[in-house]
DNA sequence: GCAAATTAATGATTTATTCAAG
DNA sequence: CTTGAATAAATCATTAATTTGC
């Protein structure tokens, strides 16, 4: 795909300013969040252009929306526990001081059948609570906001999982991962 | 292109690990730091795009290259100005306390012919030195670490600048900038 | 009811940090 | 130790909710 995708251009807006943004409907977003509650919370090149195709069903969509979509989805998960944690932690520290700290602050962090893929080397590292995000999957709204049905229970990882048509592991020219790649693209 | 950039394959290491990386070769480096140089320090896709093309004259390489280069080159290039501003900020410090802060700590931040592209908008945000990094450019060191020649007077921006060949102003099915834009690609 | 004005969400971009090849 | 690659955090900007005055 690389820039002009499929469908509509036309939303070309002005050469300055202006600029839409990608609305992810709401099947869309079930399936995003079916994914991301599964355990894959950072999918790799590869991964994410399966995403992009099963979204794609539903309408426009490119890999970098996948990748964007995933990325803030990750951040703005970690946020929020961080934030629940600070203020478990400061109402715990009221009284008792030693003792808060469990392993992630309350978060039950279970891990489904999906193996995280990059288990980000577990080298040394900042911060505090490592094995942070990696499977740390849902954050309390495994609730869905709308009418929408689609069959929950077919465990869409499933799909993604399946090492199927594995033709054509790509590699560029130079370096860079693709395993625990999916990372910069940047460019739309 | 999407992923798989064009050339040499059979470099993509074992898909666990290992992992190779670019290595730019000194004549690309020399078109690098030129246009970095010239002021052209966060290049957009296509801008990107027809830098590499440029490279790809001299040696393999893929348009995540060019945009991790820019990206450190600008990351670390603020850091050693935020170090030598520290340092020199520190050394007046140990006499004169309320003086110090010129505008941009003795650097002297000119800016070429090139005009930065975004401004960053300007609007209400946190960061002190607001201006920051955008028309920055060099730090210091225009010297170029090899024997190298290229003639350093035709301003290669001049080239990347020109408007020629503006067919094809790809806009992504839905949203992403390209204007602005130049960010996530993350993918190889 | 309805838009203009505000606010809340969230997609997209940039910056800071970290990891690891050479 | 330098620097390419990758990720996380912070920020910007646009779109949807919502509030408000009519």
């Amino acid at each position: 795909m690389d820039d002009d995708s499929s469908s509509s251009n036309q939303s070309c807006e002005r050469n300055e300013t202006v600029r839409s943004r990608w609305n992810p409907k709401p099947e869309q977003i079930v399936i995003l969040e079916s994914i991301f509650n599964s355990g894959m919370v950072n999918p790799r090149k590869d991964e994410t252009v399966r995403i992009r195709k099963m979204l794609e069903q539903f309408g426009a969509v490119g890999d970098a929306n996948v990748f964007y979509w995933f990325q803030n989805r990750r951040s703005r998960s970690r946020r929020r526990q961080r934030q629940i944690q600070a203020s478990l932690s400061a109402a715990s520290n009221s009284n008792e001081e030693q003792f808060a700290r469990s392993s992630t602050g309350g978060a039950i962090q279970f891990q489904t059948n999906f193996v995280p893929s990059s288990v980000s080397s577990s080298s040394s590292s900042s911060s505090s609570s490592l094995g942070g995000v990696v499977g740390n999957a849902n954050d309390g709204l495994f609730l869905f906001s709308g009418p929408m049905e689609i069959d929950q229970n077919t465990s869409i990882t499933s799909i993604l999982c399946s090492p199927t048509d594995n033709s054509k592991l790509n590699c560029s020219s130079s370096g860079s991962k693709d395993h625990l790649c999916n990372t910069v693209l940047k460019y739309k």
